[in-house]
DNA sequence: CACGCCGACTAGAACGTTCTAGAGTCGGGT
DNA sequence: ACCCGACTCTAGAACGTTCTAGTCGGCGTG
């Protein structure tokens, strides 16, 4: 099949069909302007010919595309479930979405690049690790929403979950729980780490815990969660004593941190409770069941969307940055404290 | 920023560099025909006024697109690996990758019918769910490859892994290790699972263990192999006797089966071995630490560009489903049978 | 009956490229 | 001196749409 037949277009249609292609065109893209018999037999005939409006010749000529594009990373599984809430924002505020993968051998400028080609009239990044300064050249040429990341540039339109926020509230829960000594196992450089961090500490300070207050550096893998535990276990941050709690820069170090807990003895939540970030899918498998912070994907994803139509059809826009109220999901691996 | 003025186009570069709008084109396509000193000051001048050819346009004249559509689904996690390798194949076979996802609210009609305005030259369905009719309709208009699913089509072209030699791989691995007793969760009418049934029982057959082939309803979800997992205990396949290993659709449903034997005090692999499919990225947790099949996912995706290039191209083509060996394995969830 | 108006329809330009066909220029071989 | 080929460059059509500016009847109104 797949015959070497040119594709059928409107022209043929308005021939087959009878009419001229102007009228065609209007019939198709649900214009007024037709009777309602012509109407009818136009799209007969496009039926039956299985015509295919090209998009490319269309926004060529309409100037707009109502193309929103999306660079978002393979590797994370959060970003999968972003990008479902994202068809969904988009197609109800009538825009389209394309999208261009980050993958471990295909970088965020080759990404990028594709999408600029596309003529999308908008980009939305999700994660992005680019320089400020580039996000700033690019959006000289197309508004840049940037996700789940602070940019301080004043032409980069930001949206984010309050990471300090997210912390605060795994801590609350613990200290709700009878927990003092809390320890939590950071994220270095990575983006977000920082907010993460500090608010696990604005929480103990304001749980009057500052003496208690222990950083572990950590990372995003499980084995740093699994270095991270044997340093908790030697129990250098309390005096000699371990921590009866620990607030963990994600799910992934989470779940190695979890493991080298399990594997020397230690019950979960019997003698320590863990609580990580991102409600990740592996999260909720029933024998990880682990507490941990979420990010509301919709939410996320809907305000995304409203700033990125709010620049391309320059609706003037209250903050440059929205913050959205992350969510503590309370799972298995937190408990009372027992003294 | 993001001004209303127009972008640049060809024209104005031309213009700036006093040369035709066709040696303009020439110069940016990086064509024979244009003399040294003009070419570098056309680039310069390009650069300079920050021009980016639109690819609407010029796909528009020239008929190719040289445009992959892929269509995957968010929720599957193998998907993402296979985007991965895809990007790279189609990378270096000179074409560009198009994405449009099925998520849980849009689905692959939807998906498909967004790529096909693209004007993609080929479309590469992951996981297909679309009936055999639907995608040979489709296939009238486009080349089209499916991915990890059998379609009995003359037109539709199919790379997929051997799933029954998986179960074989599984099986030969467990009857190696001193099984005899194994049992097999299946995923019920799901793609791949027919096929992967049908390898755990040929293998057991040929080791002579055709009366311990006992096949346990299941499913492609945690809950599918926990529900599996309960049905095993009550040992009614063999007499009374529990299986000593399992081998599972997916490695979804193995981590819903090790979670409830675990929980039952069940110790894994000392009691009982399990084997899953697909070695999903949780498969690697240290505290899953599944023993799975493997998909080759670099040659499943460097077949599946070089399939639909093939048919674009109108190379013949030798076989129209391409097979790919899968791979075992081994971690920490199987061990040696101890009677 | 003339007028204006409205609805149905159409011709042709426009969008930003690529492609075809050909025009000019230069140098070298006869 | 002439021609030829190679090279550089250009004009203009073409791709499949949408949009602008109409044309053409018919009908109600004065």
């Amino acid at each position: 099949m797949q015959s070497g037949e040119r594709r059928t277009t409107l022209a043929d249609v308005a021939a087959e069909a009878g009419v001229s292609v102007a009228l065609a065109s209007i019939v198709m893209r649900g214009a007024a302007g037709a009777g309602a018999a012509t109407r009818q037999r136009v799209l007969d005939v496009a039926q039956r010919l299985g015509y295919q409006p090209d998009s490319r010749a269309r926004l060529l000529r309409s100037g707009r595309t109502r193309l929103l594009g999306v660079v978002f990373d393979v590797r994370h599984p959060f970003h999968s479930d972003l990008l479902t809430g994202f068809y969904d924002a988009a197609g109800s505020a009538g825009y389209e979405v394309t999208l261009s993968a980050v993958t471990p051998r295909r970088d965020e400028r080759t990404a990028i690049a594709g999408l600029l080609q596309d003529r999308c009239e908008a980009l939305v990044l999700f994660s992005p690790r680019s320089r400020t300064a580039d996000l700033a050249t690019l959006s000289a040429r197309m508004p840049v929403v940037a996700m789940m990341r602070t940019i301080r540039h004043r032409d980069v339109d930001v949206v984010r979950t309050d990471d300090a926020r997210g912390s605060e509230l795994a801590v609350d829960h613990l200290v709700g729980l009878g927990h003092r000594r809390i320890a939590h196992v950071d994220g270095g450089t990575l983006p977000g780490a920082a907010e993460r961090r500090h608010g696990y500490q604005a929480a103990m300070r304001r749980h009057g815990l500052t003496d208690f207050v222990h950083v572990v550096p950590g990372g995003s893998g499980e084995e740093d969660g699994a270095r991270a535990a044997a340093a908790l276990r030697s129990g250098a941050g309390f005096g000699g004593a371990a921590p009866t709690a620990v607030t963990v820069f994600n799910d992934l170090s989470a779940a190695g941190l979890l493991d080298v807990l399990r594997r020397n003895g230690f019950d979960v939540p019997g003698d320590i409770s863990v609580v990580g970030y991102d409600d990740s899918s592996f999260s909720r498998l029933s024998h990880i069941d682990l507490t941990t912070v979420a990010q509301d994907v919709e939410v996320l994803a809907g305000e995304a969307v409203r700033r990125a139509v709010q620049r391309i059809e320059r609706t003037p826009v209250e903050h440059r940055e929205v913050v959205i109220e992350p969510r503590l999901v309370v799972r298995g691996t937190s408990g009372h404290h027992v003294s």
